[in-house]
DNA sequence: GATGTAATTTTGATTAGTCAAAATGAGTAA
DNA sequence: TTACTCATTTTGACTAATCAAAATTACATC
């Protein structure tokens, strides 16, 4: 029933509330989230609240209401299942899902949702870590910390990579930076910007550290 | 590039230019084949035909360029492909994969869907028995007569299907009147306007006219 | 040839989504 | 207070796709 251009509105704003405090979002960085003119955004969230998926208040921001977060966890849903098929199935490389994931999404009726979620045997995340949401919206929320600021010398093990650009997802494969992957961290340098990391036998790898905050570990 | 409208419009224009001579498709039924009012059709050939991906005279009809053929058949590849591995590979029935393919037939990209058909290994028919354009957009045009036509008493195969209709494929499947399946004609009777069919070791099973003419045969 | 019918095209409107640019307003600096 | 700045909203316009209903026209019939 809703559009795509509705989904993917909803989706971004998801994304965008995640960072914010009080799940305000302004109206410039909704528009420039979702690649519009801001003009385009304002009369958009005026439709959006008028079918009740979000709540505005002009001037001050707009948020989803629980009707809309339903239905952005769902359009999310069926983006991160779509990636990880397309991955563990198909076998496209992960640098190369998130666009195709970008249409599919809309085209996936809740039939073949639930096909693709049992053939894959209901993964929890998907080829770059990110959480699949439940069919019923839920979200699991580990608190990662990242290789700009996790602590040095501890096993640990790569959970989720913050990027979906494919130039730096083929840079992340080729450092070994992958989810599943162990790894420690040798050393950070606030005066260099970097991060070295050591994964296994491979030789170290020093990142700045922009590109470590991305890298998303865990206790292993 | 053209919208899932433009595909869909190709596409249907080529499956009615197959059943016409001279492959001139008059505004009328292409109207009702798309799901428009007359005018509406007007319109859309207009701006196709400014595409140069048909030929239009006024009041005469529309057909396809090579240009339009080309984009049609790559259509209804993906359709059939998209059928076909919704029933290999996520076990959907038959009877119920061809509202998913119209959806998902303009989400597929060329590299999704050279995978699939690579996992499918090169399927030159879907499930209904229908071709599968190559990606070079060759058809493969078998003759196949119906039941309602072919010789009586001599062993055939059932090749093909010319129903989408849900109800229809079900009740063809609980005949066993589906692809690959082995009968002969047992009697034809014009007054009944019924053909009696019998496959294998099942009761014989008796349609109308109608019917048997949707289901398509090869001597085995 | 005149006329009637039915298909087709034209016209006028509508909806979703978009942009550019002008208008507005809320907060900051003076 | 008064001004200024920058985010936001409003306005006016455009494209794609659609419909209903009026106008046109080709064709068959008388
Ligand atoms: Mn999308
Ligand atoms: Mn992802
Ligand atoms: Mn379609
Ligand atoms: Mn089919």
């Amino acid at each position: 029933m809703p559009s795509t251009t509705v989904e993917d509105y909803l989706k971004r704003l998801y994304m965008l509330q995640q960072q914010t405090e009080r799940r305000l979002v302004s109206m410039g960085s909704f528009a420039a989230a979702v690649g519009v003119a801001p003009g385009t955004a304002t009369a958009m969230v005026k439709t959006l609240e008028d079918s009740r998926l979000v709540e505005y208040e002009s001037r001050q921001g707009v948020r989803l209401t629980d009707a809309g977060e339903r239905l952005a966890l769902h359009v999310l849903r069926r983006h991160r299942l779509v990636e990880q098929f397309l991955v563990e199935v198909l076998g496209l490389d992960w640098s190369e899902v998130h666009p195709e994931a970008e249409v599919l999404e809309h085209a996936i009726s809740d039939k073949v949702l639930a096909r693709i979620d049992e053939l894959l045997g209901h993964p929890e995340v998907d080829p770059h870590g990110d959480p699949i949401p439940t069919p019923a919206g839920d979200v699991a929320d580990r608190t990662l910390a990242s290789l700009a600021e996790c602590e040095i010398g501890q096993p640990m093990r790569v959970a989720q990579v913050l990027d979906q650009d494919e130039r730096f997802l083929r840079f992340a494969d080729e450092s070994g930076l992958t989810p599943g992957i162990d790894l420690t961290v040798e050393s950070r340098d606030d005066v260099a910007d970097a991060v070295t990391v050591r994964a296994g036998e491979r030789d170290a790898v020093t990142v700045g550290t922009s590109v470590a905050a991305k890298i998303l570990v865990e206790g292993v």
